[in-house]
RNA sequence: UGGGGCGUCGUCAAGUGGUAAGACACCAGCCUUUGGAGCUGGCAUUCCCAGGUUCGAAUCCUGGCGCCCCAGCCA
């Protein structure tokens, strides 16, 4: 399958229904309401401008991509715009590397700020000038306080806090310490700019907040020039303003920073955008922080940010994820305040939803048993035609080749079937997908162990192609491979990270780790077509699932393929039920 | 007797005073050369609870109850 291209045409595809695109299909919701009452007030010139403010300290999350959805999708669907804002005021947590692993995301779900790319370290300056202007209003006021008097006197969540000795000095002394500050001259933690708001206020926020904090530390972007840094609440609400927002939409956690937003924005008199909260994605059998996701990488539990496993957007990549997929779901979840937690079974629905129509089928044994076709004429190999995609026919036709020793699937023998059980057993006949129809005749057996090491077996030459010439049924059908041509392969099976559907709810989120979260499958036999495929590509293994080859650990001569998604069950579902049933007599 | 939010099917989620959309999951059946896909049908007499207003309430009012967030010089 050489003539495919790299990350593979599935990528260009489109879904089958749903198109994300279209404004028209996605349902209203109460942040869409809010903005056409805007539209119809002629607010902000009728504009819609929003922002996506990562912090650049790791990697997205397909949370991370919720909120994209969100803003940008709802700039795109109002024909407004959209930009990327790095929201990198804390120079001793961000990197780079993280930056790039930002954007590359972005650009992979779908979405193009174009040359709207901006840092809330631009800002500075302004910033700078605006905290003066304050001092100058008698707004705000260096506190020499230390961080732990601070606390202290900010009071409890039932109790009013203190007001700091230092709250009420004058302008020329809070512009000269704070200059002071800037300059470098005292130490990290020695000071702080604090805004002169409410020490008794109900939200703790408006607890006159700090401002600036002293950082001697080297930013990525401006380097040495600062020793003073801005908390979050002072330059968001600045940032969005600067850049025109119209919407900025974000968590809920940030609903009482509101006030706050709203004041800094108020006190100085410049172009107020509007602060709109809404509940952040969860889904069971993960974890959705950042700072959990860390865990895992900096302890060992996954390879890496995007380990197939992470709910990281490099990590849905690495599993074979379709973008479009991730954002039909994200459609399908909807935006709403209440706090909830969304079944992973619907994401995987979408996976497969988009794959069914993407990904060519092939045929690969994952845990082998030798099959020797008794019948068949030694030497011989007849190459038979096979579909490769029943849902889309332009996808056109392949050969493979059959002879008489071929590997099944260990999982389809059973030499005592339970009931409902049609596949391959002592006596029974069943159908080669795309071959003939075979008949068990035998059990070979390891005569120390009593493991079944191959199966001696008939075929019917008159079913070639798995028809039967005189009308006869057989209810099992089975994948194979031809032992001479089949090429080896290494695949990975992932399961979920976590065996219980809220890890967070425990103490440590760690013990709940799934121990087969990961699950490597070598001395796979696949068809012979699947020789020389590159990273990126996607199939589906008949009766298995949705499979891509990895990107990381593929190398020419051992592909490295990663279960994307199985295919749905029935028969694991009915045999789970069979078990049930035994259990409880 | 702090402040801010939120409670509609197992899980998401529409609904904005006119008699509970849709999706996933689940169940049953049809179809099938993937136990895949597809198709058909089932799945909230009731919206956290209790009162009240109204011809009519998930929607309005009152009072409860429950859950989430906030005491970083993190975002």
């Amino acid at each position: 399958m050489a003539n495919r291209s790299e990350e593979s045409d599935a990528d260009k595809r489109k879904p089958t229904s749903g198109d994300v695109s279209s404004a028209e299909s996605k349902p209203s919701n109460f942040i869409r309401e809010i903005i056409d009452k805007d539209l119809e007030r002629g607010k902000n010139d009728s504009r819609v401008h929003t922002r996506f403010p990562p912090e650049p300290n790791g990697y997205l999350h397909i949370g991370h991509a919720k909120s994209m959805c969100v803003n940008f999708g709802i700039a795109e669907d109002y024909k407004g715009l959209y930009n990327l804002r790095f929201d990198d005021t804390n120079p001793v947590k961000e990197d780079t590397e993280y930056v790039d692993s930002i954007m590359e995301d972005i650009r992979w779900l779908g979405f193009d700020w174009e040359d709207r790319l901006y840092y809330a370290s631009d800002y500075f300056d302004q910033l700078y000038e605006w905290a003066i202007k304050l001092i100058k209003d008698g707004k705000t006021y260096v506190d020499d306080l230390s961080a732990e008097q601070i606390r202290e006197h900010r009071g409890t969540l039932t109790e009013p806090g203190k007001e700091s000795p230092y709250r009420n000095r004058s302008v020329e002394e809070n512009l000269d310490l704070f200059q002071r500050m800037k300059a470098g001259e005292f130490p990290d933690g020695s000071r702080v700019l604090r805004a002169k708001i409410d020490m008794a206020a109900g939200n703790l926020n408006m607890r006159d907040p700090v401002m600036y904090r002293v950082l001697h530390a080297s930013h990525h972007r401006t380097g040495d020039k600062w020793c003073v840094y801005p908390m979050y609440d002072w330059a968001h609400g600045q940032s969005d303003s600067i850049e025109g927002i119209t919407h900025s939409l974000c968590s809920l956690e940030f609903e009482d920073h509101r006030p706050l937003y709203d004041w800094y924005l108020d006190q100085l008199g410049v172009f107020h955008p509007q602060q709109i909260e809404f509940a952040r994605l969860n889904m069971n059998y993960t974890v959705m922080s950042k700072r959990k996701l860390r865990v895992l990488v900096e302890e060992g539990h996954v390879d890496a940010w995007n380990d197939p496993r992470m709910p990281t957007l490099s990590g849905m990549r690495r599993r074979g994820y379709l973008p479009q997929s991730i954002r039909r779901f994200l459609d399908k979840v909807g935006v709403a305040k209440r706090d909830s937690v969304v079944d992973i079974a619907l994401l995987e629905h979408c996976v497969r939803e988009d794959l069914n129509i993407a990904a060519p089928r092939v045929m690969a044994v994952l845990k082998p048993l030798k099959v020797v076709i008794e019948n068949y004429p030694e030497g011989q190999v007849e190459e038979l035609a096979a579909i490769n995609n029943p849902e889309d026919e332009s996808m056109g036709v392949r050969t493979i080749p059959f002879s008489r020793e071929i590997y099944i699937e260990r999982d389809d023998f059973r030499e005592d079937p339970p009931k409902k059980f049609f596949r391959l057993s002592p006596g029974k006949e069943v159908r080669l997908k795309h071959a003939y129809f075979i008949k068990c005749e035998r059990v070979v057996k390891d005569d120390k162990t009593g493991e079944i090491t191959e199966l001696r077996c008939t075929y019917d030459p008159q079913t070639k192609s798995g028809e039967a010439h005189d009308g006869r049924k057989v209810k099992g059908t089975l994948h194979w491979v031809s032992c001479d041509h089949a090429v080896p392969a290494e695949v990975r099976i992932y399961n979920n990270l976590f065996t219980v559907e809220s890890p967070d709810d425990s103490e440590d989120f760690r013990q709940h780790i799934n121990p087969q979260s990961l699950e490597v499958v070598s001395g796979c036999q696949m068809e012979p077509n699947l020789k020389d495929v590159k990273p990126g590509e996607r199939f589906q293994f008949l009766r298995h699932g949705y499979f891509c080859v990895d990107s990381v650990d593929t190398t020419p001569d051992k592909p490295v393929f990663n279960r994307t998604v199985s295919l749905r069950d029935t028969w694991a579902k009915i045999e789970k039920a069979q078990k049930g049933e035994a259990n409880q007599k």
